[in-house]
DNA sequence: ACAGATTGTAAGTCATAACTTACGGTAAGC
DNA sequence: GCTTACCGTAAGTTATGACTTACAATCTGT
């Protein structure tokens, strides 16, 4: 649950779309193969990792297992951006005044 | 400068490791490869990719070429991941709530 | 109790990408 | 102009992980 396992696990492509496919409400994992272009085991792997990296939750319903978001690992994630957001933008700010003094002292 | 390049770009941990090292502002290859247990060539090869995500921004200084963190690409990453927040937040509250309801309902 | 449905796990294959060394290019200093 | 410093790129190697098929387990309905 911390936000490097989380960046890891919403890197690869296929398993983004299985993350994303959940924000349409919670779904088993057969519901969510159907449609992707890989096997049932395959998303079954990926939501293992992003259970693990705390992105889903699951729950046994009768044989078949729910799938849903879980807001803790994308709080991590946002705590980690925000972490650099703010600083970045100041920062980013001054540097393109600092470039644009350059510009007009250079004229 | 999308959120999947960005989201690639920092799922890697010496990637990450190069990325925050310029939290504490702009610095030149050499400088930041010093430091991290990988060469500098590998350094250089980080950067470019954090750079194609929109992520960093470089400027020649002499010899030598200075990178800073650029908000761009953490704003879409920002974006992204708003998307999924309040949704996930708010569908997370009412599964909580509909869990305790059965709690309830089971006594 | 048995058959069908749904899922997780194991083992194996294969592609991707992270790293190294070697090389070429450019700017600064003597 | 020549050497030195700093950096990017090419080529090659290797480890990681994403995918498949096969199998075992659990639950439901008849």
């Amino acid at each position: 649950m911390t936000y490097d396992t989380a960046l890891t696990a919403l890197a690869d492509p296929t398993r983004r779309r299985v993350f994303e496919r959940l924000q349409s409400g919670p779904q088993a994992v057969g519901a969510i193969a159907r449609g992707l272009p890989v096997s049932r085991p395959a998303v079954s792997q990926h939501l293992k990792v992003l259970k693990e990296a705390g992105l889903v939750t699951d729950r046994p319903e009768g044989t078949r297992r729910v799938y849903a978001i879980d807001p803790h690992g994308l709080g991590a994630l946002r705590g980690w951006l925000d972490q650099f957001w703010d600083q970045a933008l100041t920062a980013f700010q001054s540097e393109v005044e600092r470039t644009a003094k350059d510009e007009r002292d250079r004229k």
